[in-house]
RNA sequence: GCGCCCGUAGCUCAGCCGGAUAGAGCGACGGCCUUCUAAGCCGUUGGUCGCAGGUUCGAUUCCUGCCGGGCGUGCCA
């Protein structure tokens, strides 16, 4: 067997770095009340039951329920509400910082009230830490994430929108919660069209095509050079040669082909600084630099025995994978004629990211389509005895961005959607929608508020549904500014920025929680780390923005029933900190989608 | 054929490690601006949770089988 680097174990001792500013305490009264209520359980009925979950949630009839009770009810042999109550009796209500009252209802709901002060208390610390009282994670580790990956001299198009949408949401959201992201930008920068595509750059001359390059124009410049290929048998000829002359490292060929890849990065940068992406060109890593791994791979593979020759190709075989007859599917790792696939390319990077980049956690955000091949390439790597625990990969996929015609989204001539396009009518539609509406704005800032929102809701709708599931581009609800929206909470955001404007010189004081609409925003706030957790361990960004909306309706109904400026002033000083909180909760928790808030709007 | 994904209100979507009356927004209808941005709020309307079985005290949630749609299924990536 050829030789493997040792596998490093990653330690697991605390990080220093966990210290910081973050206080260590939980504030979400959920989790609090969940330790509560399992600590009692266990109480009540000893050490065994540690392991239950409390199954604490939001209720309508109190603050919070906790259902464990009835599904305990066969392992203790007690009737539900026995065992409800035997819970109940180990909670000392009056002793509690947090329990206001606790009640057994209909065949044995635990319904949890929460004190008011506990309310006022961790919104407050919340308010004074700069995390809003998210904590780091407690094990920090090393996340790659393969995601955005457009093709070298080819425009950036809808197909790509998901991707790098998701993917830089995941690296934002991964980052804040402490672990080391490493952006993998998995770029298509090899292959046989980049024969008739460097033939055609000579054709051309390098200036020419740069001007072509520089302004975005890939798409013309590929078709061009399609068009070519097809019509002219000499160029096709050439082209062929071409690829062969790129393979074989030629000097002059590959420094055409550095031309492009260099113009197709530069154009990628514009497109992700417009998109507001985080992606940059130092983290390209394309499949030609897996290129010069791929042979010794593949000899590798073949000496083992892990693979085998079938069909002229060399194969390996993962477990649980048929084809259309019921035999083994095969994972080609290389071709008949010599030459390497995808699939090749794909192995070479898992063990690059294992054994050099070091991590333990990779990510890919690839369209549903490829399923099966990740499905392949992941078993395999297992197999392999590359990927074992603790380390792990991770299909992260989504479903097609569909027109609203319900078919893949295409222009009405029916070619693919340019990303530019797509970002720049919808903060076109973002302008015309603030400039109606906010017009007291000047220009300037008119404009950079339409970028906000117009990115911001492209973004937002991507987001805000569940990944798997296909999603209808349709700009008129994207832009829009009710419903689940980035506008929706845009605007929420600013309505507090212009209540501080407003009320400059005021001071935000101690937080007092009275009224109904305060106590439900201030529930509301402490739930943020909570979704924050969710996206770190499911990569749905969808829950961050479920929960997001919930607390900008929490926070839109305070608004309107509770009155900042014409407040006594300790009201007003409570109410203007419960505000900011709001306000701060919803700027960190969009951030972690990628989405900026305007002051105003 | 086989495999994977999806199917919740007219439309766009949440909810789904089983739990008390299935939730939003749009649409429709009706209220609320001399008061912090009405891009908002409040209310009414609207659902055999694709169908049929099964497990369970209890199923939109788990299992099986159908139906409908999408995708994949050996040398493209």
């Amino acid at each position: 067997m050829a030789p493997r680097p040792e596998r490093r174990r990653r330690p697991r001792a605390p990080k220093e770095a966990n210290r910081g500013t973050t206080m260590s305490f939980v504030l979400d009264p959920l989790l609090v009340l969940e330790s509560l209520v399992r600590t009692a359980t266990v109480a009540a009925f000893g050490p065994e039951y540690a392991d239950v979950d409390p199954l604490v949630k939001r209720s309508d009839r109190a603050d919070f329920q906790a259902d464990l009770a009835l599904g305990l009810a066969k392992r203790t042999k007690k009737a539900p509400r026995a065992v409800a109550e035997a819970i109940v009796a180990q909670i000392d209500v009056e002793k509690s910082p947090i329990l206001e009252k606790i009640e057994i209802a209909g065949p044995g709901f635990l319904n949890l009230s929460v004190r008011a002060s506990y309310l006022a208390d961790a919104t407050a610390r919340a308010l004074a830490d700069e995390r809003l009282g998210v904590p780091f994670a407690d094990e920090k580790e090393t996340v790659a994430i393969d995601y955005s990956h457009p093709n070298v001299a080819k425009e950036m198009h809808v197909g790509h929108l998901r991707s790098t949408i998701i993917g830089d949401a995941l690296a934002r959201l991964l980052t804040f919660r402490g672990h080391e992201v490493i952006r993998q930008n998995h770029l298509g920068d090899w292959g046989t069209p980049f024969g008739m595509l460097i033939e055609h750059l000579e054709d051309e001359g390098v200036a020419k095509a740069e001007d072509e390059l520089a302004v975005g124009e890939l798409s013309g410049f590929y078709k061009a050079a399609r068009a070519k290929f097809d019509a002219d048998p000499a160029f096709a000829d050439r082209s062929r040669k071409r690829v062969v002359a790129l393979q074989s490292g030629d000097a002059k060929t590959l420094e055409a082909w550095n031309v492009l890849v260099r113009f197709s990065k530069k154009y990628f940068e514009a497109v992700y600084e417009k998109l507001d992406v985080t992606m940059r060109p130092a983290d390209a890593c394309g499949e030609s630099f897996y290129n010069p791994r791929l042979v010794p791979l593949a000899e590798e593979l073949e000496k083992s025995g892990k693979a085998v020759i079938s069909e002229g190709a060399l194969c390996l075989f993962p477990e649980g994978f048929k084809n259309k007859e019921g035999n083994p599917l095969p994972l080609i790792v290389r071709k008949g004629d010599g030459g390497f696939g995808y699939a090749t390319t794909d192995l070479a990077a898992i063990r690059y990211r294992l054994d050099e980049l070091k991590a333990t956690r990779l990510l890919y955000v690839v369209g549903a389509p490829q399923a099966q091949h990740l499905g392949m390439v992941f078993q395999a790597a297992k197999q392999l005895g590359w990927l074992v625990s603790p380390n792990r990969a991770e299909h992260v996929q989504f479903g097609s961005v569909l027109g609203t015609d319900k078919k893949m989204f295409k222009t009405r001539a029916g070619d693919t959607v340019r990303l530019v396009d797509l970002i720049d009518a919808s903060i076109e539609r973002a302008e015309a929608a603030v400039g109606e509406k906010a017009n007291t704005l000047d220009a300037a800032t008119r404009a950079e508020v339409a970028k906000i929102v117009g990115v911001g809701a492209i973004k937002y709708a991507d987001l805000a549904s569940d990944r798997v599931k296909d999603y209808v581009f349709d700009l008129e609800r994207m832009v829009a500014f009710d419903g689940n929206t980035a506008g929706y909470l845009q605007y929420a955001y600013a309505r507090v920025q212009s209540i501080f404007r407003k009320l400059e010189g005021v001071e935000p004081g101690a937080i007092r929680i009275v009224e109904k609409e305060e106590r439900t925003l201030a529930i509301a706030i402490l739930g943020f780390g909570n979704a924050v957790r969710a996206v770190e361990s499911t990569l749905e960004p969808h829950k961050l923005a479920t929960y997001l909306n919930t607390l900008g309706v929490a926070f839109t109904s305070f608004y309107e029933k509770c009155p900042i400026r014409d407040a006594e002033p300790e009201v007003r000083a409570s109410r203007l900190s419960l505000a900011d909180l709001a306000a701060k909760t919803i700027k960190l928790g969009l951030s972690l989608l990628g989405i900026q808030v305007p002051d105003q709007m």
